[in-house]
DNA sequence: CCCATATTCAACCGATCGGTTGACGATCCG
DNA sequence: CGGATCGTCAACCGATCGGTTGAATATGGG
């Protein structure tokens, strides 16, 4: 059985494909342009960008001859939501929490900081 | 390059592991516990329960014979703070939400309603 | 000591993933 | 029309995934 928050975990587990969705967070933008910053084809990209959609973590509009992608906030707030009931009750472990996102900070691939 | 939060998010894309963890909110359990409501060998759960570990979202302690799972939520909790940087400046939109919401219900593959 | 219980290991399987390349269809523009 | 731009499709590749089975490794109890 596959539900809709398997495809969406599953679009969050590529580095990526968080990375394009920080990107559409400013802005919404054509494929070409997501391609852009990154180190693969234009073909990767637009395989990273359809496994968005399918999550429903973003849309995709034609107009014309681009293609304009859009952040869809629902999706990932559902997980969100879905997260939220665990946790909740007990007090956080803020050693183990900060040290895990210390980590993740040093090893996020974004450029800018 | 590979980030906490891709195991995190790569552990919860599979619906046994979500369902696992639903499991440990309740209680520690012993492996074969945890294996007993599904559908497959152990071997497979005892996977399962190891990259769960290697993403951080539970901790295994061997007492005797037997290795106690127990929920971690801190890993989760970072995954929920990553994910509430999107979308929490724009409007929820209500239908699409709860349209999302009610299709992950219908399909869910929890036993107990 | 011997046997049962608890768990993992190792090898294997088909399916999916993330990427490439090259050809292709659409669309705009001079 | 004809060329350039935008994006996808199709086939392929090696790696990883989710599962199996059977053997191996602890550990506990009579």
């Amino acid at each position: 059985m596959t539900t809709p928050l398997d495809h969406v975990f599953a679009a969050l587990a590529d580095p990526t494909r968080r990375e394009i969705l920080r990107m559409l967070l400013e802005d919404d933008m054509a494929v070409t342009d997501v391609a852009e910053p990154f180190a693969m084809s234009l073909a990767a990209i637009s395989k990273h960008l359809a496994i968005l959609a399918g999550a429903g973590l973003i849309s995709q509009e034609k107009r014309g001859r681009v293609k304009w992608c859009k952040l869809e906030p629902d999706a990932l707030r559902a997980a969100s939501v879905w997260m939220q009931s665990f946790g909740q009750f007990e007090p956080v472990n803020l050693d183990a929490f900060e040290a895990f996102l210390e980590r993740e900070l040093q090893m996020r691939p974004d450029a800018a900081p």
